[in-house]
DNA sequence: TGAGGTAGTTTGCATATCTCCACCATATCA
DNA sequence: TGATATGGTGGAGATATGCAAACTACCTCA
């Protein structure tokens, strides 16, 4: 595993960094994000909130797609996709290139809830960037956009 | 609580658009974090990773401020610590201040475990940041580290 | 000193999720 | 056309984790 010219080492060595500040952030927000899913809906198990909140960051989808995306079985996806739809949390259509399948949406209230679970228990995360400026702040904010933007190559549709 | 100034409100917006950066790089990151804590070791429950994760970013610490942190329950997580303990992938030593404490902290083989599925199950991720600026990555990381540095006593490393 | 609280562990039980497995409708390909 | 593969759905059984309670050792405070 040697690398061969410098630039691509500390290139690499960058790159390892960043995996372990995400690794680091997923460990720090994992019981918050574990909270939120506890308290996303009383009828609903937790998962359901995995599947909402991805919806919520990228759009409708198909249930293959999101179980894939959020590393959950078809089956469970499935079977939660059915229960937040009788409670309205979300809506089908057909998908128009494969009538098997179907490409699923938040509806509005989905969507509302979504944003005010991601608020209620948020909050206590604000207080790590308090004393951040508003330019770091807003670059944070941009960076990390541009790291999770990338849902066109994908499914070729 | 309405905020009054209109920087406040500004400011505001700029936390709650980062909150939902967050979410969405949790979500991305949710299936590739769920089959490193699979894959993590053949003869631990995936929650095991979880630990392992926190204690790889955050260092030593007591068993309850784990738990607390990794949102797990503490018999889960006492259980775990076990396996990993008689594993090799961590060691135990007593709490200095509180004789019915102890402190866990990764093994060498266990910090490595924890390294090496890091690194190879987040090379699916790089892909990502191949056409980005070293700059950018670099700011990124020190953004992050700064977000996520909330621990006063770590233990060097 | 004693009373009550806390950290860690263990056990029993409830539930959530995964792993297959089967099924139907549709798609794809020979 | 037929054969095989895929998307969504549902069920049965296995496993992982949460929750509650009990226990020991220890801490804290009156």
């Amino acid at each position: 595993m040697q690398t061969t010219s410098p630039g691509d080492e500390s290139r690499h060595k960058i790159e390892l960094a960043l995996g372990e500040r995400i690794s680091a952030l997923i460990s720090a927000t994992r019981a918050l994000s574990e909270r939120s899913a506890a308290h996303f809906h009383p009828h609903l198990q937790p998962a359901a909130f995995h599947i909402a909140r991805w919806l919520y960051a990228f759009g409708p989808a198909r249930p293959s797609e999101v179980a894939e995306a959020v590393g959950m079985d078809r089956s469970s996806t499935s079977s939660l996709i059915g229960k937040m739809r009788s409670l309205g949390l979300l809506d089908s259509s057909p998908a128009l290139d494969d009538r098997r399948s179907i490409i699923v949406r938040l509806s509005p209230e989905g969507r509302q809830r979504v944003a005010a679970t991601l608020e209620e228990r948020g909050k206590e995360f604000y207080t790590r960037t308090q004393d951040w400026s508003t330019a770091d702040l807003t670059r944070l904010v941009e960076l990390l956009g541009r790291l999770t933007a990338e849902r066109s190559s994908e499914t070729g549709s």
